[in-house]
RNA sequence: CGCGGGGUAGAGCAGUUGGCAGCUCGCCAGGCCCAUAACCUGGAGGUCGUGGGUUCAAGUCCCACCCCCGCAACCA
C-alpha cells in the first residue's frame, strides 16, 4: 500500500507559528502511522510563493525578491526539520518542476476547453485574493471578512475556468464518496457552497499588475491566479509533467490536510480542475476513464491562544522553536491532540498543557514504565522477569486487566483511530480504554501489589510485572506516531533498540512477547521531569 | 436573513446509527508505599441554553427562540 499525504503549502510571508505547526504536525503524525504500517509513504509539505503577499512582503523587508524567498522557504523548511517533521518533500512553486506541472496542466484544461477569455469588472479583494460578486459582500457593499479594507475595482480581460460545468460532477462526487470531505460537517458545508455559488474562476491575473506568477502558457500579458497555480504543487511534487513513472506511483494523493478556511479551493475548485485536465491527460485518468481524484479532504480546526484568536497585534502568536523551549515538543503535540478533537476548533492554553503534562504524560504514563522497570530490576536481578510466553499463563483472572487479547483488540482501535485520522480518539483509547489501558495497569498494579506479592508469589510476580513491561513496550509503538522522541525513549529503557523499526514488521512489532524475558532492563531515567523545576 | 463555530458537573472536553448522562483536572474522604508528593478506591457535584414537537424512549431527530465566540491587518 502506498499513502501520499500533504499539507497545504504556506505562504511565505512570515515565518511559521503555532498554527501552521498544528496541521504540520498532524501530517506528520499520520505519515509516521502509516510508515510505521509499512505502507510506503510519501509526505509533503512546501510553500506557496507566487503570491502577492510574497511581493509585498519581500518590500517591505527591504530584500530584493528572489532573495528574500529563499530564505524565507529555509526558515520554514528548517523550522520543520528542527522540529523533527518527517516530510519527504519538500516543494516551492517557483520551482521549475512545478512550473512544469503547471504548463502541463493548464494546457490540458485549455484542450477541455474550459478556459476562456472575459472582459468583466468586479470587486476584488485582496485581503482574500479572490473576486466578490455583489451577493458576497456585505450591506455597505465590502468584503464582510475584511471590511476595512477597500476593495479594488476591477476591470480587465482574465482567463476564466469553467468551472460552473463541473458542478453536478462535484455534487455527484460528494453523494458518491461521504467520505471525500473530513469531518462530515465540512462536508455540508462546502455542499450547500457549491449548490449555491459554484461559478466560474478567474485563473489570471495581467500581468502588468502583478510582480510575480507564473505566466499564462501562450500568453505572456498574464500571469496566472495564485490558487489555480498552488493547488498543482500536490501534483508537481510528485514528477507530473516531469516524470510520470513517479506520478503513476504516488497520484493520487490519499489526503489533503487542511485549514478548515481553504476548503473551498480543495473540495470544490481542485476536483474541477482534474476532472476538467483529465479529459485530456491520460495520467489524470483511471483505468475507466475516470479522474484520478484525491481520495480524501480532511479540514481541521483552528484554536485561539489563550482565549484569545492568535494575532500579531495580541502579540500572542507563538513561534514553534520558541514555544518547544518551554516544553518538550513530544508533549506538545501530546498536546494538540489529545486536547482537541482533531477537526474541531480548540484552545491552546499553557495551563491545560501543564495540566496534562503532569496527570496524562508524567503521572499516568511516566510513572508506569518507572514503577515497572524498577520493581523488575529489584526483584528479578535487573532483568525483565523470565516466564514462559505461553499465552495460557498470561491469564490474570483476578484482575481486572483484560489481558493479551485486550492488548490486541486495543491495537486494533488504534489502528482504525490513525486510518481515519482521530488521533484524538488513539490516544483517548490508549489512556482510558476498557480492557487494557494505561489507567488499567496503572490499575493492576494495585489489584496485584507485586511490592507484596514478591513475597508469596514470585512466578505470579514476574507475570505482573512482565505483562506491565510488555505493555509498555507496545504503548510506545502506538504512541510513535504522536511522539517518536518519547516512545524511543520508552523502548531504550526498556533495553531495546527503537531502530528495530527498520528491520522489523508491524504485525511482529505488535505482537505480544517482543520483550525477551530474562533481557537487561538498563537504570530508568524520568521519562517525564516534574515541570518548573 | 453576511459567513462560520458553540452552549453537557467548579474548569476543560467526549458523547457515530435516539435506549438507564461519560472522561480528564480540581474538591472531599479513605487505601497503598513499587514509583516522578506519584498510584488505587469511594464520594459530592449536571432539570445536557430556552420553549414546543415527533417517539414506548431525545443531549442525540424536527421547528422556533435566547445567549456566547471568531471574521481590519497577521493568519493553519
Amino acid at each position: 500500500m502506498k499513502y501520499y499525504i500533504t499539507t497545504p503549502i504556506y505562504y511565505v510571508n512570515d515565518k511559521p507559528h503555532i498554527g501552521s505547526t498544528y496541521t504540520t504536525v498532524a501530517a506528520d503524525i499520520l505519515a509516521r502511522a502509516h510508515r510505521l504500517r509499512g505502507d510506503n509513504t510519501f509526505f509533503l509539505t512546501g510553500t506557496d510563493e507566487n503570491s502577492q503577499k510574497s511581493v509585498v512582503a519581500a518590500e517591505k523587508s527591504g530584500k530584493n525578491l528572489d532573495v528574500y524567498l529563499n530564505e524565507m522557504a529555509a526558515i520554514w523548511e528548517n523550522t520543520w526539520k528542527e522540529l523533527g517533521v518527517s516530510f519527504d518533500d519538500f516543494i516551492r512553486t517557483t520551482e521549475e518542476r512545478h512550473h512544469k506541472a503547471v504548463d502541463r496542466f493548464w494546457k490540458a484544461v485549455e484542450k477541455s476547453g474550459d478556459i476562456y477569455k472575459d472582459t468583466y469588472e468586479r470587486h476584488y479583494c485582496v485581503g482574500c485574493e479572490d473576486f466578490k460578486t455583489d451577493s458576497e459582500l456585505n450591506k455597505d457593499d465590502r468584503c464582510p471578512l475584511h471590511p476595512n479594507k477597500d476593495l479594488d475595482l476591477v476591470q480587465e480581460e482574465n482567463y476564466f475556468f469553467k468551472a460552473s460545468a463541473y458542478k453536478d460532477d462535484i455534487l455527484q462526487l460528494f453523494h458518491n464518496h461521504q467520505n471525500f470531505i473530513q469531518p462530515p460537517k465540512r462536508l455540508n458545508e462546502i455542499r450547500s457552497y457549491v449548490k449555491n455559488g459554484f461559478a466560474d474562476f478567474s485563473i489570471s491575473r495581467e500581468a502588468k499588475k502583478v510582480t510575480c506568477g507564473i505566466p499564462v502558457p501562450g500568453d505572456d500579458s498574464q500571469r496566472i491566479y495564485v490558487w489555480f497555480d498552488a493547488l498543482i504543487n500536490y501534483m508537481s511534487a510528485v514528477g507530473y509533467g516531469t516524470d510520470d513513472e513517479l506520478f503513476k506511483k504516488w497520484w493520487p494523493a490519499n489526503l489533503h490536510l487542511v485549514g478548515k478556511d481553504i476548503i473551498k479551493f480543495h473540495c470544490a475548485l481542485w476536483p474541477a480542475m482534474i476532472m476538467s485536465a483529465a479529459k485530456n491527460d491520460p495520467l489524470l485518468q483511471n483505468d475507466d476513464g475516470s479522474p484520478k481524484l484525491p481520495e480524501q479532504i480532511f479540514a481541521h480546526g483552528f484554536f485561539t491562544i489563550e482565549g484569545q484568536k492568535m494575532s500579531k497585534s495580541l502579540g500572542n502568536v507563538i513561534d514553534p522553536l520558541e514555544l518547544a523551549k518551554e516544553y518538550p515538543f513530544d508533549a506538545i503535540r501530546y498536546f494538540f491532540f489529545r486536547e482537541i478533537g482533531f477537526g474541531n476548533d480548540g484552545n491552546f492554553d499553557r495551563a491545560r498543557i501543564a495540566e496534562r503534562y503532569q496527570s496524562d504524560l508524567a503521572n499516568t504514563l511516566g510513572n508506569l514504565l518507572n514503577r515497572a522497570v524498577n520493581m523488575s530490576r529489584k526483584y528479578f536481578d535487573g532483568k525483565v522477569p523470565l516466564v514462559s510466553l505461553d499465552s495460557q499463563i498470561h491469564k490474570l483472572s483476578d484482575s481486572s486487566w483484560g489481558d493479551v487479547e485486550a492488548v490486541e483488540t486495543l491495537w486494533q482501535q488504534v489502528d482504525e483511530y490513525y486510518k481515519t485520522a482521530r488521533i484524538d480518539l488513539a490516544l483517548e483509547a490508549i489512556w482510558n480504554g476498557e480492557g487494557a489501558s494505561l489507567i488499567l495497569a496503572n490499575r493492576l498494579v494495585e489489584e496485584t501489589k507485586p511490592f507484596k506479592l514478591i513475597k508469596e508469589d514470585p512466578e505470579k510476580t514476574a507475570l505482573v510485572l512482565y505483562t506491565l513491561l510488555e505493555f509498555c513496550r507496545n504503548v510506545a509503538w502506538m504512541i510513535e506516531p504522536v511522539m517518536p522522541k518519547i516512545s524511543a525513549d520508552i523502548i531504550k529503557q526498556l533495553g531495546q533498540n527503537p531502530n528495530i523499526i527498520h528491520q522489523t514488521k508491524f504485525t511482529d512489532l505488535k505482537k505480544w512477547g517482543g520483550l525477551e524475558p530474562g533481557s537487561d532492563l538498563p537504570e530508568p531515567k524520568i521519562l517525564f521531569p516534574r515541570l518548573g523545576e
